[in-house]
DNA sequence: GGAAACGGCTGGATCGATCCAATCCTAAGC
DNA sequence: GCTTAGGATTGGATCGATCCAGCCGTTTCC
């Protein structure tokens, strides 16, 4: 049943092209490589002899020649059973699709999770990829650094937070937008008490949320009723119990948290009260999880533009890999809001 | 700030290394490759030169020579915003780390959805990976044949649903064994009228599910009280509504559901019936995704061992590749049940 | 003591595509 | 008609690790 792997026809290569089509191995190198360097009807021949012997050039040879795999590293970050979890998994989607345009794969290795340079090295001693995506900005910059020092190309998805203007390409998305988008929508909803529900202040990514819903309060002339900082479901219920206690004119009527996660809690509390989802009390979340759709009512929640992420970072690699200069080497990307039932009055 | 590639020093050569020990490059190949082969000092002379080098081989070259990239290709399907989307996240993490101690790596490509062999043909042409592993072997055989006609190794996630006695390697998680486990849990809480809520009876996934389902009925003595179809919160939510109209002895207190956002669904219906999770009325979901986690109350659900999966198809990937005959080469493997509290009754 | 056996090591050939310098060919210019 | 410029084409060298056949030196055995 199963073919002997050794007598199915062998591959055929450059040379085998260049017989059958009586031509020399360059000139089919460069129907391949430079098509506008031939006469058009060799080329034509050429390029009829490659599709009759379905004809692809062998990687490792070419690789070996040029020095350049065509591959991207990403480092696979342990699931940190959270919210971006899932937030990985359509951006490396997203990346394969993207990096799938211009001939170039991703290649996902791991990493001893307390060293953020594990793997990196023996890659780039074999020579194994073309290029890196780092997507863990916020745990340091010892990734970028050594990247820099050896002089491998990479683009990091998410900005450069310790050294803000760091000489390096980045694509991300403003949390603080995001939030602001978020604060923006609950007092269109005539809110005023909204509530900001998030991470330590160590957190990089915390932190910038969290400033976009204070702008957004401040520029409408009001003071943020409470911070509260909460790691799951359960201390984001508690803690939004702790502030719907209040009562009178300045009491809390909308919750914008750091992360769906958060926000499934405050949800949980509203239940637990009595209160609407969206009538009573509007919440919103980050990062649009799966979560946020299937929570009953419906969590409203940042989204970022993941897709366009990905599409930039791809552009920005093509610019170091070609070594020109790229024209905007650090680009912030704006999130969206996708508004659900729990900021709905309707 | 940025320096240039080209003054880096370069990488050492296999013959940079035979040169500095004094040996042959054949000796330092061996001393890699066939360490026993070498005598004990001029083993450790190699390796102290290999160590202050940093050297480490060539992969294009080593790949060209041997033919085998140490690659293995992962079509990284079109998530389809339902439940397998956070699972293919917590899969592909298992594998790269099961890979990565064999000294694979995991090489991802995108395809035209519509095309099940889209991006197969090419890397195998251009001799890039080694092996394939597929995960959606209930869409059909197409990939699988291909790789065989082709005598290209590869193992499944997922068996071989339309030929269960295919000669191919597999590994899969018992979806009957899993529905069982969950209605075993509810028939131990006392209770009687457990349905399904499930998908369309095409889906070899969903069916496979179903029959655990029915045959610990069976096995109870109990006839199901009814099986719905659903394929998203709302409509589940709506079949439960139904399903839980019936009074009398055998009315519905259980729900056995084919994915966890079907048992969410579920869950929105109790809480819109003022019913109890768990106390009135027991919900059991299945891939124990984030969701099931953060849903009030808590969503008891089914776990496939993913780690363990990925493992085993890595050992059978090994022995595919070095033609050895596999001892096991079809897998089954047991889920376990994660409890929460849409069925405890406390 | 001599032949055979064996471990350890050597240099040349090889994988397949690309780079490079040189050659061929065509068409334009005088 | 001859030169020349230019593009098209060619064969050889190359990337770096591994395969292969063979050599050298030591040990074993009759």
């Amino acid at each position: 049943m199963s073919p002997d792997r050794r007598l199915s026809e062998p591959h055929p290569t450059l040379a085998t092209v260049a017989e059958r089509a009586g031509v020399s191995r360059q000139t089919v190198s460069n129907a391949l490589n430079n098509p506008e360097l031939l006469r058009e009807d060799t080329l034509a021949r050429v390029q009829a002899v490659i599709d009759e012997l379905g004809y692809t050039p062998n990687r490792a040879a070419r690789q070996l020649r040029t020095r350049s795999s065509h591959l991207i590293g990403l480092r696979f970050e342990q699931a940190q059973e959270g919210t971006s979890n899932a937030l990985m998994d359509r951006f490396v989607h997203s990346l394969v699709e993207a990096t799938a345009r211009t001939g170039h794969h991703i290649l996902l290795f791991a990493g001893d999770p307390d060293d953020p340079l594990d793997g990196y090295r023996e890659l780039l001693r074999a020579t194994a990829v073309d290029a890196f995506v780092i997507t863990d900005t916020y745990a340091g910059t010892a990734q970028a650094d050594l990247l820099r020092r050896v002089g491998a190309p990479f683009v990091t998805f998410g900005r450069p937070w310790d050294e803000p203007g760091a000489a390096q390409p980045w694509v991300d998305v403003s949390g603080a937008r995001g939030a602001e988008l978020a604060t923006e929508h609950l007092l269109a909803a005539a809110h005023r008490g909204i509530a900001w529900l998030g991470w330590e202040a160590s957190s990089r990514i915390g932190e910038d949320r969290r400033s976009g819903w204070q702008a957004a309060m401040r520029a409408a002339g009001l003071d943020g009723p409470g911070v509260r900082i909460a790691d799951n479901v359960d201390a984001a219920r508690m803690a939004a119990h702790e502030l719907l206690e209040g009562t009178g004119p300045d009491r809390v009527t909308g919750f914008v948290c750091a992360s769906d996660t958060l926000g499934i809690g405050v949800l949980h509390a509203l239940a637990e009260r009595g209160l609407r989802p969206g009538i009573d009390v509007g919440v919103v979340g980050f990062d649009d999880s799966l979560g946020a759709q299937v929570t009953w009512p419906g969590l409203t929640s940042v989204r970022q533009p993941l897709e366009q992420v990905a599409i930039e970072i791809v552009e920005l690699l093509h610019g170091v890999l070609s070594l020109k200069p790229v024209r905007e080497p650090a680009r912030m990307l704006e999130p969206t809001l996708v508004v659900r039932r729990s900021t709905q009055r309707e």
